[in-house]
RNA sequence: GCCGAGGUGGCAGAAUGGUUAAUGCGACGGACUGCAGAUCCGUUUCCUGGGGGUUCGAUUCCCUCCCUCGGCUCCA
């Protein structure tokens, strides 16, 4: 296993990581409500921690990692009830919507996607427990938890109950002994989907979900937790009161992980501002791996700003540059197989590539610093680039280990795939037709011919290169 | 107001108590090309918000001020 460093918010410090059951790490990232179609900023969060995931796994430890759905809370009901379709039917197909771009983006590492109504009965227990420890109070139907008997409460966030402003989002609820006080069992109205309890019918709260699902698969302390900024206070602070107000043990999470906003315009991207990007847009005119990039490509705590016309298209250059000769490579080693015979490495390509991959797992076992990874992977292309056409000679053996660090690039940032669909696998059967023909053309002088067929081509997405080796294409505009 | 994260070149965005502050995008010049694109090579001097302090030396550590963003019970 391999030792790294990470962020902790709580302690605020770049701590060592230990995990508290090796080679186990237990992983817990809020997952999305999926009451609408999701949008970049929040994939921004879930690539991250999709690359957390990998690296550790990388690094020998056995990941188990967890995301929850809340497919049941107010959003869902209101925007539910607009339509008359059943509120659990609405968070379901937005959830699968989800799980179709996450499989787009290539995150993977997920394990488990909880569900909070499927957690009904833990979140019961759990409630009974606060009751009778005196944490939680029944209150008109509904129960509260009641935050003054938890004298941590505030740890995370920096945040004191007696600071906070009057005016601000507090909800006005007569039923509770406090403003800072929280539903953690909501009263059922008419026409919700409820729960039988034994304070009436009703259904969870939103902040009780993820403890519930934690204590049950995690038990009462696990290693991390991850999640957007936006959700420090107060869903994490609930959450860290009331797994320890159950369990009596602290602390509930030994690494808090929380990762920057993307902004649009210098404004975070929300729903409430309209402002958003839908994320199967981005994917249809990006494509996964642009997008990876963009995202990797500032250290996952800071702001990251995305603008319109400007930010993906710079990914996708980058990205072009950045792929490229391991692409070339891959092209000559499908062609020809990796026992293909042909010139070995020079001593110093092969003492390069064979010391990157220990830099880049050193890059990013410091706090996930995936642009400084990104900037080693970037001066290797650079490197192979200079090595141009005399690629073409070296073995198979060879050029298996000029892919190294690519190989490093796939398995830990996801970047590098290959995203073959249907269209695709139909274009490569017809571009090397017409590639055909335009050489003909060429060969014969008629240039009219031949940028005729490389104008068509580029009208329906396909790029040309002439190369001294031949003409090479590719789709204009996607990874 | 309180809490937190930020302020680095034309733009995006890393890093570090110490010779030329990474990397990318863009721009410019050259090579290549029937042309173009792409690619390759080179160039891009003047860039660390303001003011103090600590230090032989600060962009980095400390204080203060200014600005931006986020949170302050919907939020990735």
């Amino acid at each position: 296993m391999r030792r790294f460093t990470l962020y902790d918010s709580m302690s605020r410090e770049i701590r060592a990581f230990v995990p508290n059951t090796p080679p186990r790490v237990n992983l817990f990232v809020c997952g999305l409500t999926p009451y609408d179609e999701a949008h970049i900023g929040h994939a921004r969060t879930f690539v991250f921690f999709d690359v957390v995931a990998r690296a550790l796994t990388r690094w020998g430890y056995r990941v188990f990692s967890v995301q929850n759905v809340t497919n049941l809370d107010d959003k869902l009901i209101e925007r539910a009830g607009a339509t008359g379709e059943d509120p659990l039917a609405l968070a379901e197909r937005h959830f699968l919507s989800w799980r179709i771009a996450c499989e787009r983006l290539a995150i993977r590492s997920v394990n488990y996607y909880p569900h909070a109504t499927d957690y009904t009965p833990e979140i019961l227990a759990q409630i009974r427990t606060l009751i009778d420890r005196r944490y939680a109070y029944a209150a008109a139907g509904s129960v509260y938890y009641e935050v003054a008997k938890f004298a941590r409460y505030g740890a995370l966030s920096g945040q004191r109950t007696e600071a906070l402003r009057p005016g601000a989002r507090i909800e006005v609820d007569p039923a509770k002994r406090a403003p800072e006080d929280f539903v953690i069992w909501k009263a059922a109205t008419p026409g919700e989907p409820t729960w039988e309890s034994p304070w009436g019918p009703g259904r969870p709260g939103w902040h009780i979900e993820d403890t519930a699902i934690t204590l049950r698969l995690f038990g009462p302390r696990y290693d991390i937790h991850g999640a957007g900024l936006d959700l420090i206070f107060p869903h994490h602070e609930a959450e860290i009161a009331l797994a320890e107000g159950t369990t009596g043990e602290a602390p509930l999470v030994n690494y808090w992980m929380h990762g920057g906003l993307l902004t649009m315009k210098g404004e975070k991207m929300s729903k409430s501002l309209g402002n958003v990007y839908a994320l199967s847009t981005a994917l249809d005119e990006f494509g996964p791996m642009v997008l990876r990039l963009f995202y990797l490509n500032a250290h996952y705590r800071s702001p990251l700003d995305f603008v319109r016309g400007k930010s993906l298209e710079e990914a996708r250059e980058a990205y072009a540059t950045l792929a490229q000769p391991g692409q070339r490579i891959d092209e000559i080693l499908e062609r020809e197989g990796p026992e293909r015979a042909g010139e070995p490495l020079p001593d110093e390509l092969e003492r390069e590539a064979g010391a990157l991959p220990e830099l880049l797992d050193a890059a990013l076992g410091t706090d996930f610093n995936t642009r400084e990874a990104i900037a080693l992977l970037f001066g290797w292309s650079r490197r192979l680039a200079g090595v141009g056409e005399r690629l073409e000679t070296f073995s198979g053996e060879a050029l298996t280990n000029l892919a190294t660090p690519y190989d490093w690039g796939r398995e830990v940032l996801g970047l590098f795939e290959r995203t073959p669909s249907g269209r695709a696998g139909a274009w490569a059967a017809v571009v090397p037709i017409a590639i055909a023909a335009r050489a003909r053309a060429r060969a014969r002088g008629d240039f009219a011919e031949a940028d005729r067929i490389r104008d068509e081509l580029k009208a329906a997405g396909v790029r040309l290169e002439d190369h001294a080796s031949g003409t090479r294409w590719s789709f204009a505009g996607t990874g």
